[in-house]
DNA sequence: CACGTCTCTGAAAACGTTTACGGATGGAGG
DNA sequence: CCTCCATCCGTAAACGTTTTCAGAGACGTG
């Protein structure tokens, strides 16, 4: 009596069996007495279904995996905020994993398809490794990635062409006049990190400057650690007139350093970054920034997902975003008010 | 065989019943040898223990939902991160819920605790209504509520004396030297609006100003509304010296207002937010804000919960985190480099 | 009146675990 | 050699649903 209700508490109420409490519950047709009788017991008693024999005979959760380095990430945070509503209008629940781009920790949510927990993950590793691909291969559930991953992968997979960003910022600072283009990258290890470090030195040669190895510094994806990158290049190459950064929350460090040392931005140092957060129009001076579609992406995850869910066994597919260049003050200096 | 192996599967091919395979797998007492087999022929199928027949026997998920408004407010993302790796560490999913603020949307995730898809809530409703309070006293699952409740509310509750927050940051502009102190506030049927409001008043009281009702107006919690607000306040009120804003967006949208008006912040016109959010040290200039302890209020709301689940039954408990005035050169031009 | 058809319902099995209970085995002690 | 106890294991029930199957009645038709 004080005990959660189940359907048997129902049914024993309202002098029927439990599968006719079952059909009324999920609007199989009943007749009307005892629907009329069901629901009305069901509404006084406050029941309310359990998920895990719901989950156990259904062989659905309902839930959907998120998975990333750390939601602090505005990038990751703008993917959750399309990515949520889309999956709630659809009937499933989000459950969040922030690795802290750990492997183990990757390998581990993969690990947790087999729970079925879940009924399909969203994933954004940073490294992919051959435990991943393996985990992918055996996966039983459908999986989206979200960032590159090689050809033949059996996983739905969302992309942008980061070097195709890259090249659309160097470009936009070399047409402004600028020369002595610096790099602050991530770790070199990571898939966004080596696609951004060979798209610098491709862009460079496309237009014809010289790749200068001291132009480059690596420091991890956060704030601090771009400050700390930006310092040494600072100090290393006085005389830098650009400074492009592999994310926003790197520029966002390297534009404190900036100002610390004095250099005017854009007139002594234009500086751009990646991802085009929100961070960028709240940084002063606004940070033009290479929009990778981040919120397009997002749903873009999403939606494969549910349509792989809809559609079982269908064939992987990929959705490739285009990155676009947003420019703002910290290289148009005329746009400062 | 190409189906999920389960217990049975293992208890077959091991030679062993379903019994002693699933001792083996949670460590109780067993003949080596049998450890051994089960051991063996689980990783060589591997194995994993289905979630939802676990939960469904164990009555436990060790899920923990958390719900707020909005996870692109940095407020409730300082949370997300602080909850999560505590949750984490005691073997718990987090289960994210965006609420849009929405009453109805809430009430749905309590209802939820009856699925027992969630073993605990921490929820972060703006509104608190007879709908919330009857949901709390009928809950079956303990939850943690950020933000204030009424008195004797059955559920536990981390609060922030926003009251004495809102004093701070008067008195901290009042010492400057300010008296014509704007308030941008958000919506007043909302728990933190209508107590911001209320002190508000309350401080100008006790520091001898008049409370002019022309220096008050209200919009969303959201940069944009904040910006509105701020345009409407400034038209209204030219003489403004200081502002007072509900939150760090709100104050970011009166940051762009001010300075496409031409005042100068903080000389002309001193601006102070409140949460205190990683916005407020990016923001040019950076901005005074009163720290509402978010992340404390994070960790303390998980922790609330972890100890509520492991002793069962225990009386509710509060937490009051005391707010500081953190003070940067949206309020103090020295600071300024 | 017998038959078929249709609608509604109940009994029971199944999903994959955990766990209470008791049976079997083997060794120690008398 | 018997008894007793400890140790290990298997049987079976239980968790709360969904769903299959077949039975019961009602009703129309030949």
């Amino acid at each position: 009596m004080s005990d959660e209700p189940t359907i048997t508490t129902i049914a024993r109420r309202a002098g029927v069996s439990i599968a006719s409490v079952s059909r009324v519950l999920n609007g199989l047709p009943t007749r009307a007495e005892t629907e009329r009788r069901v629901m009305s017991v069901a509404r006084e008693l406050g029941y309310v279904p359990n998920s895990a024999a719901r989950s156990l005979k259904s062989r659905r959760s309902n839930q959907i995996g998120f998975a990333m380095a750390d939601i602090g990430n505005p990038v990751y945070l703008a993917m959750v905020r399309e990515i949520q509503p889309v999956l709630k209008a659809a009937g499933y629940r989000l459950v969040l994993h922030s690795t802290n781009a750990d492997v183990a920790d990757e390998i581990d949510v993969l690990r947790g398809l087999g729970e079925r927990y879940i009924d399909g993950l969203i994933m954004i590793p940073l490294r992919v490794t051959d435990g991943h691909l393996e985990m992918f291969a055996a996966a039983r559930a459908p999986i989206v990635v979200i960032g590159s991953v090689p050809e033949g992968t059996p996983v739905d997979n969302v992309r942008v062409d980061s070097r195709a960003g890259v090249r659309l910022a160097v470009q936009h600072l070399h047409g402004l006049g600028r020369r002595r283009i610096g790099f602050v990258n991530g770790p070199l290890d990571t898939v966004p990190g080596a696609a951004r470090s060979a798209a610098y030195a491709e862009a460079l040669e496309t237009l014809g400057l010289p790749y200068d190895r001291d132009l480059v510094e690596v420091g991890d994806f956060y704030r601090a650690d771009g400050a700390r990158a930006a310092a040494r290049l600072l100090e290393r190459v006085p005389d830098l007139d650009a400074l492009l950064c592999a994310n926003d929350l790197i520029a966002l460090g390297a534009l404190d350093v900036l100002r610390r040392a004095g250099r005017r931005v854009p007139e002594d140092v234009a500086v751009a970054g990646m991802d085009d957060t929100d961070l960028a129009t709240i940084a002063w001076p606004p940070l033009t920034s290479v929009s990778l579609g981040s919120a397009e992406r997002g749903r873009a995850a999403a939606e494969l997902l549910l349509d792989h869910l809809d559609r079982d066994g269908r064939a992987p597919r990929t959705v490739t975003v285009e990155p676009r260049l947003v420019t703002r003050a910290s290289t148009m200096g005329e746009e400062t008010p």
